[in-house]
DNA sequence: AGTATAATATACTATACGGTACAATAAGGG
DNA sequence: CCCTTATTGTACCGTATAGTATATTATACT
């Protein structure tokens, strides 16, 4: 390295995982990037590779970031009941408190690449069922405290809050009721 | 008229619906349309307006269809429990079945566009409201004929139906292990 | 039958896109 | 202090895009 770069790597990484996220990958443009990156776009190029790569390199530090941050919430509360019911109050919350939020980047890209992208299909799918990993052991937390029913099944019961996560996050795009979402949340957190 | 229309608008309709519901707005190119709709573009300006304009009479002729087609599934059962039970369960196998569907193009929409033009956003809104007032009578039914136990309250249920069958719908673009979607729909029926 | 009018086909526009060639620049090693 | 080498800025490339001007064709009405 005889000359160092000037931007900060992970910084122009984060800017570029913020416009794929609410933008998508068709609808984002490279001038979109490297505006929000405040790069030219040859250091894009040599520092990312093509949108392609870049886009996919963003995805991974997000589902990164989300695990964690997931994993987090769940283990912020003693109760397990209290865990989820404060990350899906949560989750509803944010959305409906400001002017909305560009929801889950993977979830996104479930939507626009997984169907003609094999390695977006993976990279989605291993994500979600992390998501589902990780709401079984907390279940299993709570079988063992028990807090839970000893004859719940974790695996089976973690799959569905999974598939509601996803619902609910899709569902508040077209922002229907409040009560719609408030109500749907209830009924999925009756099955603990 | 003193022309009359060389090919049938409803079916070239139909095309358009059919590429937009697979590829999504903005990877749509007029090309793909008119190809598909066999027309050539000044035709389609003629008949459609321009993209937008197509693409937002393909989504709603999409929803009433989708509607139509939802309602006489959930007629289709004198038990409701068989009716729900028999509508996820071809939603699974349709999907596990062949190569994929592209799943649903309301749905597909409200991630794509729903969030940057309101008119989608409220289009998109007024489905899945419709579609938890489907589900809400057909609940309705079921406790009437006393099928389903009286004290449940059929709104809240059909709103976490419809956001359940927002995340299996989503969820399956990643394809996951069908037991993962299995036990998902399983759990979610066993709120009847 | 002739004419008005709408649908068609061809060809074109202006623009935006992803990606890159090339020259200028800046730092570390000898 | 020069020379090598990686990064930067400018300017550009070919292509694909959405949309349209124009001329031609075909029908229904007078």
């Amino acid at each position: 390295m005889v000359r160092v770069r000037e931007f900060d790597k992970e910084k122009a990484l984060d800017a570029a995982m913020q416009v794929f996220w609410e933008k998508g990958f068709e609808a984002t443009s490279l001038t979109d990037l490297t505006m929000a990156m405040s790069i030219q776009r040859p250091s894009l190029y040599l520092a990312f590779g093509d949108k392609q790569q870049l886009f996919e390199t963003a995805l991974r530090k997000y589902t990164q970031w989300h695990a964690a941050t997931i994993r987090t919430k769940l283990q912020s509360k003693p109760s397990v009941r209290e865990a989820f019911r404060g990350f899906f109050s949560d989750l509803v919350e944010e959305e409906y408190a400001g002017a909305g939020t560009p929801g889950c980047f993977c979830i996104n890209t479930m939507v626009e690449l997984a169907p003609r992208d094999e390695k977006f299909e993976i990279i989605t799918r291993e994500h979600q069922t992390y998501l589902a990993v990780l709401f079984q052991e907390t279940i299993e937390r709570g079988i063992h405290t028990g807090e839970l029913q000893q004859d719940i099944s974790a695996k089976k019961l973690a799959q569905s809050l999974v598939v509601s996560l996803v619902g609910i996050t899709v569902m508040m795009k077209a922002r229907p009721e409040r009560t719609f979402i408030d109500n749907a949340v209830a009924v999925t957190l009756s099955l603990l």
